[in-house]
DNA sequence: TTGCGGTGAACAAACGATTGCTCTATGTTA
DNA sequence: TAACATAGAGCAATCGTTTGTTCACCGCAA
């Protein structure tokens, strides 16, 4: 059983906000050496912390951190946490994982869950477009961060990636080998993730003058199911598409999974490029074409965001865009050396 | 900024002690059905939740659960929180996760962390054999739970696999296939998973008559980097092996990559044969041969328990142990349909 | 002797809930 | 009419810290 200051001020013969003030090294604390050395002696001894919940309440933080995503086994999420946590830890900071699984409800009963807790920060990482529990985040004053995904335009602290430039590096990579007929395994347009990057393969379809068809374009959402099924549709169209563009690395899976299971060679008869550049998209084989982003440096700068708002109070709405780079492999070029295309790592402060 | 009792106290025109009557719906409370309908207007109206700190301190309990492990970004222990998750979140608890890279260091300040915080329970599935943080962990009256991994033999509550019964199941498939040279990517002797699943495997090769060979046995750890290590240095052997056992499937993964690189064809070349079963092990190519365990499972039961624990009071060592299955696939039978081996999944009670 | 300044601590009020007990009306019974 | 039960609340302690303020004492100077 832990011991607390009451019981260490009976023994060290004093009271307990003197033992209070010795442990947390009070400066403006005038105390005898003696008295200072025999209750020093008494805290190493029993290893005395304080109470982290009655702390808690009296200084009103809770040193905890709240990460809210749709799934820690998707590997973009877990990734994401690293960077979260190992930019947490570091200043005393645990971290509060919720799995929502998409479902806004879930969403919601966490969020409260969390103001109800009092954690210090929310770091929130499965948001909608539109999204009620990010207006309700808003009205609170915890400080929180969007990640990767936004919510109403540009009023949110943000932490992502340029996804329209992003998606347009995927598919103009996939126009300059030559292909026309380009599907697009698409997110959900709830999502700004899914819009932006549809945005972004039409712009590009749109520039190289390739008129757009709208069978080429199949709502897959962002998971390896999703994208199995909205390659069945593309490759039962009477034209299918020689290429495809995968709104995530894990529909991009999906993907790989019909193609094999009918026959089909990747790259040769099936171009496929992702988004993300999880590990994972590295082992595929071949490997996977996909548009890089800073998965953990996602997590840290997301951190660090809500870090700093804690400490200084202000709740500014900073965005943090990161720069996308094609990373190019088996899946989209036959005789792939692995090579970096795009736009170098820079972070570029504004959207 | 959420409400607290004694603004609604006031707002009542009553005793804040009445409103957490209502608010808790207190049987042994008498009220007037006029205050009462307005309190609860009240409670409704500004969506009143009981402030979880304070909460915390006068009922000693915080409705939180730890986790420790040594990296989310490792798909085992991603499907592990899950579990975990499922089963602690329909009780109203929310998890913490602490990743401790398998440094003792770090999993000890995070325990300290967790306990200064009163943390209802905690779940470690990152000990060692002779771990002095579990018996640190013991002292505490704090709730736990080992899994996968136990410590000192059979004292602490436990859940996890046979080891030694899947590492023979894995090794008496390869033996079955005519392999006679079978080399084991090792565990660690550090931790207990490492030890019986070698033992195991020896086991297996006296059953069959095999004289062990030591070179065959390479210490490679749980994760990737460590399997490509040392699948490199047994393939360099003279008589290299024709097939291996890889102590968990991550293991497995970084042998994929070695035998890809030097041009050797899995499984005609090299069989492989991992541990776990996670998600990936199905997906690569070919299939991984691999020993299942039902590692949501291990999360929602370590769950239960701990909160059986929390819950009675009663801090038992019980210890769950699931019998493990083969799930045969291409990495160690070029023919393979997916077919399931050994023991049927039940759960056995004792180890 | 009175007053003063510095030392070395104790005092006490929070933080926001929970809960056993007490208290005051009012209505009922003997 | 006196005693008493009951309804309907309020009171106050408590959980373990933190921190602004007060207090007692001692030595020293006026």
């Amino acid at each position: 059983m832990p011991v607390t200051l009451k019981e260490l001020a009976a023994r060290a013969q004093v009271h307990p906000s003197t033992v209070s003030r010795v442990a947390n090294n009070d400066p403006s604390l005038r105390i005898a050496q003696a008295t200072r050395t025999r209750i020093e002696a008494l805290l190493r001894e029993t290893e005395y912390r304080p109470n982290g919940v009655a702390r808690g309440l009296k200084l009103r933080q809770t040193l905890v951190l709240a990460v809210v995503i749709p799934d820690i086994t998707n590997p973009f999420f877990a990734a994401l946490f690293r960077g979260i946590e190992d930019g947490a830890t570091p200043r005393g900071y645990q971290v509060l994982l919720c799995n929502t699984d998409g479902i806004p409800e879930r969403q919601r009963a966490h969020l409260q869950s969390l103001a109800a807790r009092r954690v210090d920060g929310v770091i929130l990482a499965s948001t909608f477009l539109k999204d009620p529990a990010v207006r309700w985040l808003r009205h609170q004053r915890t400080p929180y961060v969007l990640v990767n995904r936004f919510s109403d335009e540009g009023v949110d602290p943000f932490v992502g990636s340029d996804d329209v430039t992003g998606a347009m590096l995927a598919t103009q990579h996939l126009i300059g080998l030559g292909h026309v007929r380009i599907g697009h395994l698409a997110g959900q347009p709830t999502v700004s993730t899914g819009v932006l990057r549809r945005k972004g393969y039409h712009a590009a379809l749109s520039d190289a003058g390739i008129a757009a068809d709208l069978d080429l374009l199949v709502e897959s959402g962002f998971v390896e199911e999703g994208g199995a099924q909205a390659m069945e549709r593309l490759l039962s169209l009477d034209r299918p598409p020689t290429a495809a563009f995968a709104v995530t690395d894990m529909t991009a899976v999906g993907a790989y999974g019909v193609a094999r299971r009918r026959g089909l060679r990747i790259p040769e008869d099936l171009a496929i490029v992702g988004y993300n550049d999880i590990p994972l998209a590295a082992r595929l084989i071949p490997g996977l074409t996909t548009v890089h982003v800073p998965i953990h440096e996602f997590g840290s700068v997301a951190a660090r965001m809500v870090l700093e708002q804690i400490e200084t109070g202000v709740l500014t709405p900073r965005r943090v865009v990161f720069a996308p780079q094609l990373v190019v492999r088996g899946s989209s070029l036959a005789s792939a050396d692995e090579q970096v295309l795009g736009r170098a790592g820079a972070r570029s402060p504004a959207e």
